[in-house]
DNA sequence: TGGATCCACTGGCTCAAGCCAGTTGCCGAG
DNA sequence: CTCGGCAACTGGCTTGAGCCAGTGGATCCA
């Protein structure tokens, strides 16, 4: 009869059951969004532990990205924003010339702002992942762009395109920034290589160092890892970019008939 | 010209200082995958700080999906998995019938043995999420199967299907377990809906503790979520999945023609 | 030989204390 | 009234200590 189950309640840890409460009191609306939670220390006393273990609380809840600590002002229940669907990622010819990028048309239906900057543009060798994916190989002179997409100035997106110097050489792809990612299928059908198939690969991780404080990742958030490539009609590539998108605010829609 | 710059070092934090190091190691190449770690009482004693700060390294190391601890034998170097590639995300309609659903078929090529187990089918209401896809009012009832996905044993991803009572009702989807995941178009086609059209909106984050558990998820590794949607000849959906996988093992593939 | 036990080792978690570094509002000098 | 500086907050990070809970090899007993 004694047993061992008088409290199947199994009171956790302190941290994580601080943590719960927290997070019961956030999905429970009590917490609003863009609310500030007790201070650290508040934390600490109301539930007898050490500022330390209220910490860890809010390490946890940080991890999960319901919370966002701001230093010396305080921690504050996370604005969920709202997700940038980049719509039915199918491509158009239309788009081609248009300068309208998925990533300016979704940012300005959202009535943000968006901007896009091309940070750099260099010739270098191809990386073994860009030459395998534009079938050339390794070490091949390619024409590397860096651009950064904003929406209200804050950083969402990057992405770096590669194509063959051996394609480019002369085009304005290869040396001149400016260039609006919509018209750059413009300037390959010029140079014979019309856009007819993208193929995109997925996968999300975790952001390196450079790529948070690039991004200003809050903590806890995942980036989407996405590799676009454009083939022309007889399915040669002749450009890969890779973004890096804020998984915060990015959905990828694909919509697709099933064959037979 | 005294200036204010004789260290540019800079001295991070040292936590951050000791991260700094086991990641050159790790990508370096000194540290390989598998290989264990310093303990955290040698790692304290060797850089001079305290455990907790050795600890904290570990932490941030661990965060970024670099290292894995494992209680009471050590911290090791993660083995990075092979991305599980889902290729080529189009559906033909032979796998309608054929039982060969994109997971098993991957799974299979990397030479693991796959398994897939429905933990429940149970009727329930709408949640919005799943009314809005279904273009059905919130609060119809709906079918919802639970399925899980292993590769030798490991969870891989989880999928929850909801379908429309009024139309599986009677059917085998309706109430049986037992049913491959690959079929079950097969069966829609029976009951009139033969599938024609497949949406799949993309997002990823961070798991909830939930998620984490039942996948068996160490810590900094983020999931995919993604919502398919079954429509047929008429664009009128009949079933949707959210499928949780975990970002570590899976890779998404989508190509398409460029539309005119 | 085979099995249970023990112990040295690992990470997990907490405590109490202290200093540093942003942020903000208040208050007093000009 | 304005502006500078101070003080009282906030989180960030470290220390050094202690106990708990898994792991796995050595050891001892039947």
């Amino acid at each position: 009869m004694p047993a061992k189950a008088p409290t199947p309640k199994a009171a956790d840890k302190p941290s994580r059951e601080i943590a719960r409460l927290l997070r019961d009191a956030i999905n429970g609306g009590e917490l609003s969004p863009g609310a500030k939670l007790p201070s650290e220390r508040e934390l600490a006393e109301s539930h007898g532990v050490a500022r330390n273990t209220a910490r860890e609380a809010i390490r946890l809840l940080t991890q999960e990205g319901l919370v966002q600590p701001e230093h010396g002002r305080g921690v504050f229940v996370r604005v969920r924003p709202k997700l940038m669907r980049f719509g039915r990622r199918r491509y158009s010819r239309a788009m081609r010339q248009s300068g309208l990028s998925p990533f300016r048309a979704e940012v300005i239906a959202q009535g943000r702002t968006p901007d896009t900057e091309c940070r750099s543009v260099t010739r270098i060798s191809a990386p073994g992942e860009v030459a395998e994916r534009l079938e050339i190989p390794a070490g091949t002179d390619v024409v590397r762009r860096e651009n950064w997409y904003y929406a209200d100035g804050e950083p969402m997106q990057v992405g770096t395109t590669y194509s063959p110097w051996a394609i480019v050489e002369g085009s304005p792809i290869a040396d001149t920034k400016k260039m609006g990612h919509g018209s750059i299928y413009g300037r390959f059908e010029e140079l014979g290589y019309p856009i007819a198939y993208v193929r995109e690969e997925i996968s999300a991780r975790m952001p390196t160092h450079e790529e948070a404080a690039g991004l200003s990742l809050p903590d806890g958030v995942p980036v989407i890892d996405l590799w676009h490539t454009g083939m022309d009609d007889r399915r040669r590539p002749f450009e890969v970019t890779r973004f890096v998108m804020r998984a915060d605010f990015t959905a990828l829609d694909y919509d697709m008939p099933v064959e037979d």
